[in-house]
DNA sequence: TCTGGGGTCCTAGGACCC
DNA sequence: TCTGGGGTCCTAGGACCC
């Protein structure tokens, strides 16, 4: 199967309808105010030579890199555009798609030439969207996705069974996907630094350290093992939650009434779009500085607004430490499952 | 440097029941 | 008087992805 990513997706959007930001440090994040609270969601190739990247303070990335052009994040214009992609993927000959999110998935083919595949659909992709993509190939989902980081940009990569553990055998298990800092880490401590440790390592020490389902699941990834089927399962959302970091943290008590009622506001539109019972409510709390915690609760299935805000309301009254002053609210709806989308489905996480 | 916003899934431990 | 073993549900927290 292949893997579709696009190249700095939303850089690139942007550089579409500002034809003359082409070849300029382009930095997109929050409001496009470098003096707030915010992160940046993409940066130009441009702007990654001055070291900028995602999930960096905006701040700081403006510091970095003091020419660039800083724009808001424009939600609704990257969707549609994906939507144009994910279209164009949909109209390859024999292809099954699944997509992973604003800016890339895996399309599902049997074709005794991949490559040329490849190649095609990237013209494709480009000729409908005036946008870049790499493509990754592989046998199983994780090789694909894996595959397309040696691709970029704009190029093709195959990974399988055959020149996984010579591809990827020297490197450092955070390279794989689904592997991050924390379990890297853990990994070490076991001993275990490489792809191939990791390919190799003994069942029971993995499950003693991560647990049955995990410690095995690792174990597989090294190999690049995994689901070998590409799912076009549509998607059903498990719940929808929004949360705001507050430019002046927030003290007075009314204050934090007054967020909690906006984000659940928010919240409670996108669930009623869905048209299912929420039955699980989740309320984050960023203490300032930097101490988060949760609070979840379960709540009687209900579709009644007034009700369900009720609910939010009294979770905050038994949970939220009073006086200490809050830098983030967030608010998780968690909703009934319909009956048949309980079997089967396949998250974003690529092989569970 | 000072840390967004929207998602998903896993694990551990306690309560409760039979 | 002290105590098994299995199951389910719930909450809190951890980890990862884009």
């Amino acid at each position: 199967m292949l893997h579709v990513d696009l190249d700095q997706f939303i850089a690139a959007v942007e550089v579409l309808r500002r034809p003359e930001l082409a070849g300029k440090p382009v930095i997109v994040g929050g409001r496009g105010d470098p003096s707030e609270r915010a992160v940046v969601s993409t940066a130009s190739y441009e702007a990654r030579e001055f070291g900028v990247g995602s999930g960096m303070p905006l701040r700081l990335a403006a510091r970095k890199a003091p020419d660039a052009v800083i724009l808001p994040v424009d939600a609704e214009h990257y969707l549609a555009a994906s939507e144009a992609v994910m279209a164009t993927l949909r109209q390859q000959p024999g292809a099954t798609v699944q997509v992973l999110g604003w800016d890339e998935a895996f399309v599902g083919v049997e074709t005794d030439d991949p490559e040329a595949y490849a190649r095609r659909l990237q013209q494709d992709v480009l000729e409908r969207t005036r946008l870049h993509c790499t493509v990754g190939i592989g046998d199983t989902l994780v090789r694909a996705k894996v595959a397309t980081g040696f691709g970029k940009p704009r190029g093709v990569f195959r990974l399988t069974a055959e020149n996984w553990l010579e591809v990827m055998g020297d490197r450092p298990t955070i390279d794989l996907w689904g592997v991050g800092s924390r379990i890297s880490a853990r990994l070490a401590k076991l001993g275990i630094t490489t792809v191939a440790e990791l390919a190799a390592a003994r069942p029971a020490p993995m499950i003693e350290e991560f647990g049955p389902r995990m410690g095995p699941w690792y174990a597989l990834l090294g190999r690049g093992e995994g689901a070998r089927e590409v799912d076009d399962t549509p998607w059903v959302a498990r719940g929808h939650s929004r949360e705001t970091t507050y430019q002046q943290d927030l003290a007075d008590p009314a204050e934090v009434e007054a967020a909690l009622r906006e984000l659940a506001a928010r919240v409670l539109d996108d669930v009623a779009a869905e048209g299912r019972p929420v039955i699980g409510l989740t309320l984050k709390v960023r203490y300032a500085p930097f101490i988060t915690k949760t609070y979840q609760r379960r709540v009687p299935s209900s579709s009644d607004r007034d009700d369900v805000l009720g609910r939010v309301l009294q979770l905050a009254a038994d949970r939220i430490e009073p006086g200490r002053p809050i830098r983030l609210l967030g608010l998780r709806a968690e909703m009934a499952m319909p009956e048949d989308a309980r079997a089967g489905h396949t998250p974003t996480r690529g092989g569970w």
